[in-house]
DNA sequence: CTAGCTGCAAAGTCTTTGCCAGGAA
DNA sequence: TTCCTGGCAAAGACTTTGCAGCTAG
């Protein structure tokens, strides 16, 4: 976890004055356990790993930094998803077009889109089922409304 | 919104008999709501569609057409995401293996799939900004399990 | 010193559950 | 008739908010 740990404060504190927010004690462990975190961690989760080493964190904490670090840059989320539940009548092989700003979900037929393939070796002992092609912009509508 | 509607009622029939579900005139308007939605609708918004024309149902009863659907393979989730909020540490582009049974996410580098591409026209007004490509299937631990 | 951050608890979403009455097969 | 389903309201999971006190800069 800690390699060295002056060393890695520092790079934190660089790394907030570049993005104009403080840096705290509680964001900077929040910080390390996300970015040495293979997974792609929940905030729960998060928060039960920081607390080992911070007891005293509150999950609300928990919550406001990382969304703090999504919107300087330093994080991003997994997906655009985790909102509400959403479905799909079209059962064909087929894509989505994601508006990142609406969430819009627009299909894409297969025949539109070149399938993706792995080059070299696969993951190891994961069964692949199905590849989802997710192509995620602005929506024409979207666009209207910034300018 | 309806063209035959007795047509339409029997063609439900037979499928919901052929998945072992009864066909109910909530879930049949549930169906058809979906099945006419160009959108991926949310539980909320196809309770307030559904409402127009069956002013009595409730959304408890929605959520759970939706997912009695989903489990016949009636329907899909559009996304598999919608459980929690979870954080990417990695900001270069790579892409996700997603498995469907416990959710977790393993990186695939960019390097290791061969990107797709969409062939002839592009969608209308749309601004692509990425690609993201999720390779779903079961994971080794997943697989274990079922076994 | 000041602006911004944390912790707490309360409130807000979204979703599920338990239970009984009612409808499908 | 029997089993499944719908409606309701309560509970549950996940997330945000308001505010008072503390901390970084």
């Amino acid at each position: 976890m800690q390699s060295s740990h002056t060393e890695t404060i520092d790079a934190f504190r660089r790394l907030c004055r570049q993005k104009g927010i403080a840096a705290t004690h509680q964001r900077h462990t929040v910080y390390q356990c996300v970015m040495n975190s293979k997974d792609h961690p929940t905030p729960e989760l998060i928060y039960e790993r920081v607390r080992e080493e911070f007891p005293f964190i509150s999950l609300a904490t928990v919550y406001k930094c990382l969304h703090t670090f999504i919107d300087v840059g330093l994080l991003k989320p997994a997906s655009l998803h985790h909102a509400s539940l959403r479905v799909d009548p079209n059962l064909h092989r087929h894509h989505h077009l994601v508006c990142k700003i609406c969430g819009s979900m627009t299909d894409v037929g297969d025949d539109q889109i070149v399938q993706p393939r792995f080059v070299g070796k696969l993951p190891r002992g994961f069964r692949v089922e199905a590849i989802a092609v997710e192509v995620i912009g602005t929506c024409a509508d979207c666009q209207q409304q910034v300018q």
